[in-house]
DNA sequence: AAACTCATTATTGTATACATCATGCTGCCC
DNA sequence: GGGCAGCATGATGTATACAATAATGAGTTT
């Protein structure tokens, strides 16, 4: 808001675009503030998948020349998030039921690993640290709040991750949840999925603290495998 | 070498630097075709991991503007091939030897996993498809042509992801592979490396030919961990 | 009327100019 | 003599201008 009418560098006076704010860099590159604010829109859904990036029109309603726009689509083409088709622009990046089973078969593999990981090497102290997160998403599952229910279970995933003590895996596992990210959303709202959600982790807490990895790892990776499996169904009903 | 003298879009007259080809567009962008360049110059060792990449001379030494540099950077850092630090350039990705156990702790669960899949779906025909490839593998061994070695080695895997039918994750994997390939050259020139690597794969292709899902995860977890421990032993001896 | 061709237009790719920030050095002060 | 302030230099980030290609539509032909 400070550097509104300010930007002239040259004699040119900048016409002010609707309400996002100008993006005034808070000590990092513009490029990347940009990537940052795409990368939410998309996990949100406010981008649907499969919809066109116009350059120029994002770098006005940004207030921002075409150059850090550009930059940040080579970045989100980085996390795969976007499609980068040469001379023909850029989408977000549209996900077929095919792929993404293929993608949550993957997923149930390193998150599965991450439980492994996890049950081999949590400190006894861990069950502080994972207890609260738990029973605020079983005090969510009534309420219904599907948004609110998807980020506290994005928490708990977080904590095992961090429990498994591996930064490059916790890396990959946090990017391919990012990638489906936008899909998963709407699984959340299916009639049992938040319980069903809660008894799974609970068994999947259980080999933990119980420090069984090979549980843990079957625990993980059945729970990851049946949310794909509701995903498709829900695509499917779709068609 | 066959437009030299000619990129000229404009009235300057292009100064010709050096030998390295001014990268001629084949169809695709400027941008693309410098990540290719790049990627295999990482991958190959000649650009070495920690080494500053420097826009303006890349600009020139290819003969292009530094706007496609910079773009074929951030492609680059999609890959986690660079790190881009904000204002302070690019450089190549120097992985330490703890991210490096990391990264190979994971790569044997993700290659575990092709197998296993590969075990699951592979035709009976397959044995015709891969026996050959093993079969110039071994007759390398003796030549001590590493890489040689390590090329038709690639070719073993390859196959493998193609077997396990899942894009993706042979997406994933081969990346995986990538980013270290600058690290595991070096390997496979240590002493019992190219035998033991035969026996390992002969052991996971009898359990993949078998199909036994499960004796294909272990032989081929247990191959990548190996390989695993003879980097982090041949990084151990340098410092 | 449908299909093809060609011209127009819009969007992306590239080059260059300018602004901004990080780094290194010089010189002053303590 | 050592350390810090301030400036000079060089590199990166951003903006804009230009070139080239893909999408679009009008006009004609069969």
């Amino acid at each position: 808001m400070h550097k509104t009418a300010a930007g002239a560098q040259n004699g040119v006076i900048r016409i002010e675009e609707g309400r996002p704010a100008p993006s005034p860099p808070p000590g990092l590159t513009l490029a990347e503030g940009l990537r940052q604010q795409l990368e939410a829109a998309i996990a949100a859904g406010h981008l649907e998948p499969g919809s066109r990036l116009d350059e120029q029109e994002i770098a006005l309603r940004y207030g921002v020349s075409r150059t850090p726009v550009r930059e940040a689509f080579r970045l989100l083409a980085a996390s795969q998030l976007v499609e980068l088709r040469g001379r023909q622009g850029a989408v977000v990046r549209s996900i077929g039921p095919h792929v993404l089973l293929e993608m949550f078969q993957v997923m149930a593999e390193l998150e599965g690993l991450c439980a492994r990981l996890a049950a081999r090497r949590v400190p006894p102290t861990w069950g502080a640290t994972i207890e609260p997160i738990h029973q605020r998403l079983v005090a969510l599952v009534d309420g219904g709040d599907a948004d609110a229910f998807y980020d506290v279970n994005q928490e708990f995933h977080e904590a095992i991750y961090e429990a498994a003590r591996n930064g490059f895996l916790a890396d990959q596992t946090r990017r391919l949840r990012n990638q489906v990210a936008a899909y998963r959303r709407r699984v959340t709202r299916m009639p049992n999925r938040m319980s069903d959600t809660i008894r799974e982790h609970e068994a999947i807490l259980r080999a933990i603290l119980a420090h069984d990895p090979e549980a843990a790892h079957r625990a993980m990776r059945d729970h990851v495998a049946l949310l794909g499996d509701n995903l498709l169904d829900f695509l499917a009903a779709f068609e």
